[in-house]
DNA sequence: TTTAATTGATATCAATATAGTATCAGTTAT
DNA sequence: ATAACTGATACTATATTGATATCAATTAAA
């Protein structure tokens, strides 16, 4: 089971590499080159983030994309939202013995419990935080 | 994001069956038929359980399947091990740029943190809790 | 003003995972 | 002997994931 598919995987490390150039217009090519991200599945990823209000671009010539919204209000939790759906645990489990009174059922209770530990750990993790853990994690190195 | 599959959720469901029925054999059919499960499909998800050593079978006329480990050992977490391979929030992170000192790498704790909760949680639901908050609900129902 | 570097939009494809079906051989209670 | 079962395995269909290709529109700069 894996909880990150490629993509958002992928739309972490892109928009990093734009946190890490706030201000200025980063092309997909570079980004893609340099964090090794497949060019034309990154375009479609940092499309779909525009449409998500979380960066913008330039079209012509020394164009790309810059990041929009401030890193530490993008959380992980958004972009597996924005690339893998909502996190869910299952549609609803033992539909068939329960739902009928789903207001009630206790088994939903105690997955929807699950599904809110997940999502608020993710939550946790913020482009923001991501930069500055790899900022001391260089630091280190060096 | 779906976190349960068919599968185990399938096989969860005919977990609670089995265990309800603690040591008689019950026909995969019979299970099928009352909980709405694709009966071939089941008796795969059922073979992979033996497999595993939670159920045992007997062949023949009135021979089935039967829950052998105790129910408050089996965790949703084993269960989706087995069916959907071991939760990994993703491969290795940001490999390009880190791995180089995997060890060190502050993003790769982090995530092992997450991995971490995410188990645990899955860890404390097992098929006997379930068993109980189900006797439980339908206790309230009538 | 042409050109090359860029994004926008969209279509297509391949690989993999998920979900479900079918078949036949072997076992066993009746 | 037979019918109700499991064991084993092969197969098909569909959805998701991952990746590529194409062409029009834009724009900085030569
Ligand atoms: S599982 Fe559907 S309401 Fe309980
Ligand atoms: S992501 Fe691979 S070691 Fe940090």
């Amino acid at each position: 089971m894996k909880v990150l598919t490629k993509n958002t995987d992928y739309a972490i490390r892109a928009l990093l590499a734009l946190a890490a150039k706030k201000g200025c217009y980063v092309s997909a090519k570079s980004i893609a080159t340099e964090h090794d991200i497949p060019y034309q599945f990154l375009r479609g990823l940092l499309q779909e983030m525009i449409r998500h209000d979380l960066i913008v671009s330039k079209e012509g010539v020394q164009g790309g994309f810059m990041i929009k919204k401030d890193p530490d209000t993008i959380s992980v939790t958004q972009l597996i939202e924005i690339f893998q759906g909502k996190v869910q645990v299952s549609e609803c489990m033992f539909r068939k013995q329960i739902c009928a009174n789903r207001a009630r059922c206790v088994l939903r209770h105690e997955i929807m419990r699950i599904e809110q530990v997940v999502q608020s750990e993710f939550e946790k993790v913020t482009i923001g935080k991501l930069m500055r853990d790899l900022e001391a994690a260089n630091q280190v190195k060096s």
